[in-house]
DNA sequence: ATTTGTGAAGATGTTCACAGCC
DNA sequence: GGCTGTGAACATCTTCACAAAT
């Protein structure tokens, strides 16, 4: 019964990425596509708020909200109001002064800037703990992000289904996935392995990773690589603890703009361990005492 | 306006952090000023890199390897050398100029500088499939992150021992948490019932929250909180195949930089989304049509 | 009367390039 | 010669504040 089924969702990031389809910034009038373009180049920044503003909007939209102004969707995504008008600015002029956003018109906006008009098929890699959070994550499949592959290094998972996909060893990467029409690949296996997986998802003609693995990914050029790495996580709040004092009771509470949300910044790693046989469980984090 | 704490929630972090507090460390042991207190304000992107950055000098470490050159050490971390050494600058000035870096130092002043040389206990709401990843993580406890606590709502898990800790009944958060001395909330549960369970984090004392679901928590001023958004990534990566074909048409191919890994932001979530249906207990994932 | 859309100012973050030290 | 440390230039992102539109 979930009806409805567009909405997706979430947040953040960070990359730069430039949206001009192909000539920069020629003299002349150029190219006219055809939907008024009015977006033309959308900060990294501003892609991953919209991904969260498009979560706040379906939610919106289940409870039959129609209109929203600025003010309102800011407040619920928790960015400032000038920012989230901008942000959409990039993507056109889709609201109307002295009332707001339509809801429905925005939502269909932001999922055709994002891409979530066309499906995305993704592969698992490394089904450990995390990668069956992610092979079972509804998240996904309900979305433009079914989950279409599974790989493993593991024997006695060999044909094995995991929310419903069977898995298949790595070795047989570049043939499945190129099958199946994965364009997403997800690296949720030690440290060790995470490069000879991902060059074999390159090979397949994957261009977007997402990686869970606490390791520098060397890829080419033309994929997007995006890290996801809970031990640096976890170390970016230590150092916030450090700064600050902990249960503090009445501290004058040193400046520290601390303006808001958004991030930016790095990430940590996923972490399950065990895809194979006596791999260590390769974590990233600290060393030596 | 919106006044008061809608700061913060979601996204990262992203203040600048002043190291200041001089005060802090040093229990007992004088604290030699000798420390040449150059860091000042540590940029919030710079610190999620050191943690990156730490991680590689690990990985040296291991290997034996006494020196390393910034130029080296940024080709390892997948950031730029200007950029690393600003990033070093930062929290003082260990390296000797035509040498290089003396990796055991280097890993000294990072963990310090991160606050990793005190101990974070971490408590992890919602053992759903990424609960247990994180309950099994070997990174964390291995290192100054042991998972002290766990709490779910399923009664059946009540006192079962996960990863070794017994699961807790998340109205006991505040009692446990409290007692335990827990530094870090880990939410993993399904969008619903987070913004409860942070409360509840924030009541014992917790002061770090590391978010998976996919809501944008509301916490008082003096709490941290980071955001991980499987879907969001999934989107972002989605506008980045959208923008560039994927093996496709011959375009110019605009330049788009994007060097690779490093990272910088946010990043992804759990999620669920569907906040109500009949879910489950409290897992981070899963909830399905 | 409101609320969007956006130029311009301000903040933050990145890269350059070179002086200084080994 | 080689490499660090850093001021200054540059690029990106955020916030302000106000004109335009309804």
């Amino acid at each position: 019964m979930t009806a409805h089924g567009e909405g997706m969702a979430d947040d953040d990031a960070g990359a730069t990425a430039d949206v001009s389809s192909a000539s920069r910034q020629s003299p002349g009038e150029a190219d006219e596509p055809e939907v008024r373009e009015r977006a033309r180049v959308i900060p990294e920044a501003a892609v991953a708020r919209l991904a969260v503003y498009l979560r706040v909007l379906s939610g919106l939209a289940d409870r039959d909200v129609s209109t929203v102004s600025s003010e309102e969707l800011a407040v619920a995504a928790g960015v400032n109001s000038a920012k989230l008008r901008k942000d959409l600015s990039y993507i056109g002029s889709y609201g109307t002064r002295g009332v707001g956003y339509e809801v429905a018109v925005l939502i269909g906006q932001i999922e055709r800037t994002l891409g979530l008009t066309r499906k995305h098929s993704v592969a698992v890699v490394g089904i450990g703990n995390l990668g069956h959070a992610l092979a079972n994550y509804g998240g996904f499949p309900s979305r433009g992000f079914p989950v279409s592959a599974l790989f493993d290094l593991d024997q006695d998972l060999m044909g094995v289904p995991v929310g419903g996909i069977p898995v298949d060893h790595i070795d047989d990467i570049v043939e499945v996935c190129t099958e199946r029409e994965i364009t997403i690949g997800a690296i949720a296996t030690p440290a060790k392995g995470a490069q000879e997986v991902c060059d074999r998802l390159v090979e397949a003609g994957v261009t977007c990773i997402l990686n869970f693995a606490p390791v520098v990914l060397q890829v080419p050029e033309e994929v997007e690589v995006r890290k996801v790495d809970l031990a640096v996580e976890m170390q970016i709040l230590s150092f916030h603890v450090a700064r600050r004092g902990q249960g503090g009771s009445g501290m004058p509470e040193p400046e520290v703009s601390k303006n808001e949300a958004d991030g930016d910044d790095a990430a940590t790693t996923a972490a399950n361990h065990r895809m194979n046989t006596g791999v260590d469980p390769v974590d990233g984090m600290v060393v030596r005492p």
